[in-house]
DNA sequence: CAGTGGTCTAGACCACCGA
DNA sequence: CGGTGGTCTAGACCACTGA
């Protein structure tokens, strides 16, 4: 007879997963033990370790492929669609684009970064990463971003850290850097082009252009980047599902 | 020994679950029979009706409590967060908002309305109602919206079966004509404010604002509503989160 | 208190995958 | 073919709810 439990059997061993991702013992892509050597090394029955891991697939940290093994997620890849990235063409089905580094430097942290990302202040040097990107398609830019990361996690980050290309940040995060970013929170709004953005988007100056503010989590809720994107909506659109077909 | 089955039971239990919604068997806010009943009732076991009824609330069409049972989800009320409303104030929290009515009248479908609806397109008299709505809130319009649904399920509406208040409007849709609306898809631009708009919403024209145009479905992917909102983001803003924390 | 959903077990057979 | 996840059973005890 087992002691009674303050927290469900099975999140304990979901903790235990993603204690073990945090610690990189399986890397993203890479598969875990079968379900049935979990069971033993957690001393569970399988249908605890699959209710862990079911959880874990839920919320998109892992993949179950049958016949084959439960996978740590990768984000996607070229060709693929991006996870968090819901920009699509008006017309036409999803195209590939192009991610090109416009600039990045050191900087201090200012008082909203150190409340986003949790920061100590008082070192001397730069506390922050500060990038802008441009995203282009068919030799057209459709949005530019402002992208800060802490230093702390990305350390010796430079411009040959992030080659252009079509793939995510979020890939690069997660296989430089180990950072895994499972969550973000996006605020949009309506706002008039700024000349800079104008400029780099075709646009006319104080044409409209659609904000978006986002805050990107790890796990146990960690703030680990924040950006902002400035998208055209005349060729493009921010597409947003919720609900499933029932 | 049971024969090979070309779809797995606990979605033949839960298909037939939503045969009973779509019949009314259950209302929104009822419960359910227990979950042994209903073991009873489609002859199986137990972890079947639960894996058929977790399905259902993964896409929120069930909610269980417990110790209480499990019930039909109602679309929110006044005061808790109205489901499929992303708009919130940029400072300060989340507050209620009135809704009101500004036109509804009859028209016939255009192509594109036939396309969503899947309409026929034979009959004399209108197809549809296009209502125009405002939303406020302490006194100030932050939002029109533009909402269209088809006269087929939606008979004998009228100014009277759509009084202002601030409940959602599909609390109205479900609890006055059985029409459940499940999942919605949006597509977002950032626009200039028409004429119209700007002054509804007390900007200047030619303000951005963001269009939010949604079709909302219900069982089976039934397109059931088309509306277009303009939203002032000044003082309010489009919240999207990606991703459960991990 | 009785009734509900929540958790958990220890098995079984199936469908899928790749060598 | 062996190994994987997918489905399913028939129970058990727990925690929560409301009368």
């Amino acid at each position: 007879m087992r002691a009674m439990r303050s927290t469900p059997l099975y999140k304990e061993v979901r903790d235990q997963i993603v204690q073990s991702l945090v610690r990189s013992e399986w890397q993203p892509g890479e598969p875990l033990p079968n379900e049935k050597e979990l069971a033993k090394r957690y001393f569970v029955a399988i249908s605890t370790v699959r209710a862990a891991i079911g959880d874990l697939v839920d919320s998109d940290v892992l993949v179950r492929k049958q016949g084959k093994g439960t996978f740590v997620n990768q984000h996607n890849f070229r060709g693929s669609r991006y996870r968090f990235f819901n920009v699509v063409p008006n017309r036409g089905s999803k195209e590939p684009f192009n991610r090109k580094l416009i600039s990045i430097r050191k900087e201090k942290a200012d008082a909203e970064a150190i409340r986003t990302f949790g920061l100590q202040t008082t070192r001397g040097g730069g506390d922050l990463y500060r990038m802008r990107i441009k995203l282009s398609a068919r030799g057209q830019a459709f949005a530019v971003a402002d992208v800060v990361v802490p230093i702390h996690l990305f350390k010796n980050l430079d411009v040959n850290g992030i080659p252009n290309g079509d793939e995510s940040l979020y890939t690069l995060y997660q296989q430089k850097y180990g950072v895994n970013i499972i969550r973000v929170v996006e605020q949009l709004y309506a706002v008039k082009a700024s000349s800079s953005v104008a400029k780099a988007l075709s646009l006319l100056p104080d044409e409209p252009v659609l904000e978006v503010r986002r805050i990107g989590y790890t796990f146990y809720d960690v703030a680990v980047e924040q950006r902002t994107t400035w998208i055209q909506t005349r060729d493009y659109h921010y597409l947003v599902t919720q609900g499933a077909p029932g």
